[in-house]
DNA sequence: CTGAAAGCGCTTACAG
DNA sequence: CTGAAAGCGCTTACAG
């Protein structure tokens, strides 16, 4: 079963290939009715579907963006993965998706794989430790756009929320319902992720702002695995928080995993509030609080910040930090 | 900014441009330490990086793969992505995945789509309504892998669940503790969906087992719009279901919504059990019982299957039907 | 042990 | 209005 080439429906139509590729270009202006119709028959008899992969070739562009979140298990990561494939897919792009686990040499894998398949550009959640990489697509004019994390010494677009304000509505918010001793519990904070820092930071100003004292025993920075232990032990302290703020939706499992295994009533022994909208938010019982990113929107902004670099492939160096504002659902865990 | 090509290695390091391929292919049986090293050299300095566009013009494959799921909304569309994707990336395959969205006309176009980009081979979850398209990639040995749904009519690999098993599972389970009016809802009928089929032809064979007589108004299937009133209106019947089986998880999330919205306590009122593992089953209060796929082994295997037969095109037209077991979480649902 | 040549399936500038 | 030719950046069989 042979593939048939360009070459076959040139034959089969009694024209040359050049004109084959200007019918298959849409370029009619001066193509003969005669000649389209003989072309169009031998496509049909034949069978005929371009191979693309040669096209890109000489055309030197794939049509293709590649994505590499920093761990694909948060529900954001998801969300915006999906924006993006709406959007490229609706611009006839194609995306190749890939999790660089928390992992800088996967990342780095994956960038050198994704450039050696010529995609087009490329939307990256960075780990942050691969700095060589990140310059030399920049210095490069290589078509990037990071999404979530700042990394502050980069010339490049980024798209992520602005997390001292996501901190500040869920403080606001618990401290207007009389809440007082409110904590905060957060994804290790080993590597300085962005998110992390700055939720941890708005969380500090938004209390002082309420004349509240930040404690450190409040303030917990941790592994997935030992935050659930954590939850417990500050529940056990002598003064144990009548609030807790969860920055994103893994810490959420795990406080809402806690508190299910103490029996601890929620809000009444301790109010919820999480960053990062979840499913089953409001099918809760109590339902959920939440502070949601617009995560469709960031991804859509994203994608399409990158097609239009690889149009205009000079404007790649050029610094452009986009802040979304997140938003309050108030529910009944608060 | 001129891309650095093999040429320019070659000529950097005096040699020629096979030879600079058979060093990248290490293919070093025959080569000289001395040259060996000049390469390398050269490839540093230029900091060559190898363009897979023109290896794949070449060498006829492209080491990418299309995954095209019928909705990507559903969980299970979810983590079997997932599982294709870590196991491809280990085999340094790369993975475009593209949502139908439930409907033919995006099918089709995936298809032709990510053929031109010349795949190596395509997973489906079919929505079964290109049969020509899938006809005609199986008569060329164009490898392929359906998961989920079953095209009865044709020769082909297909990975999904024991879906009469789940239902079983569920409904054993449910009278078992004592419930006897159980229903059942599902997404719509319409297009006819394997699991959807099977999910209610298993339910219907558990019952009976049972000596439970199916009652029509217990068994629903419609659009996710029109769930929730229709679980309200069943939970009004002169002689309300005392359990509720959710064919998959959105139906699940629509129970659970009505059931809060309605105050209703379960499993007291009413016992509810979810065909799909969701993140919260766990941390529900109640906690929800669910009958699991194993997402993650079903893709896996999809996934080598595929790259299977990738290797041994001849293969593809063989049917091969590989059920995987459901097994039961019983929670505090039911 | 290494190189020259052909070719993968397209596109495009140019000639006529 | 259409065709011949060159070329995209590799790989590979073959010659020496």
């Amino acid at each position: 079963m042979k593939k048939v080439t360009m070459r076959d429906v040139a034959e089969h139509a009694k024209v040359s290939k050049s004109t084959v590729s200007q019918y298959l270009n849409k370029r009619y202006d001066y193509m003969g009715a005669e000649t389209k119709k003989r072309i169009e028959e031998a496509i049909r008899v034949l069978g005929y579907q371009p191979n693309y992969v040669a096209r890109s070739l000489k055309q030197k562009k794939t049509s293709t963006i590649g994505v590499i979140v920093a761990n694909i298990l948060h529900s954001f990561s998801t969300q915006v993965i999906r924006a993006i494939e709406d959007y490229c897919h609706e611009q006839d792009f194609h995306v190749i998706v890939c999790n660089a686990d928390d992992d800088p040499e996967k990342e780095r894998k994956y960038i050198e794989m994704l450039r050696a398949k010529q995609v087009d550009g490329l939307i990256v959640f960075p780990t942050g430790e691969n700095l060589d990489l990140y310059d030399r697509m920049i210095e490069e004019k290589f078509p990037l756009v990071f999404v979530d994390r700042l990394i502050d010494q980069l010339p490049v677009r980024c798209v992520l929320l602005d997390n001292e304000a996501a901190s500040e509505l869920a403080v606001d918010h618990l401290a207007d319902q009389g809440y007082r001793r409110i904590a905060i519990m957060t994804t290790s904070l080993e590597r300085k992720i962005t998110p992390r820092i700055e939720r941890i930071s708005g969380y500090r100003k938004a209390l002082e702002k309420h004349g509240l004292e930040p404690k450190e025993e409040y303030i917990k920075s941790l592994e997935i695995p030992s935050m659930k232990e954590e939850v417990k032990n500050m529940l056990s302290l002598p003064e144990p928080p009548d609030a807790i703020l969860a920055a994103n939706d893994m810490a959420l499992m795990e406080i809402l995993s806690a508190v299910k295994d103490e029996n601890i009533r929620v809000p009444e022994e301790l109010a919820v509030v999480g960053i990062d909208e979840v499913s089953f938010a409001s099918l809760f019982t109590p339902s959920i609080t939440t502070v949601e990113q617009p995560a469709f929107l960031m991804g859509k902004e994203a994608a399409a910040m990158l097609l239009e670099l690889t149009e205009k492939p000079e404007r790649v160096a050029e610094k452009h930090v986009l802040r979304y504002e997140p938003s309050l659902h108030p529910r009944e865990s608060s």
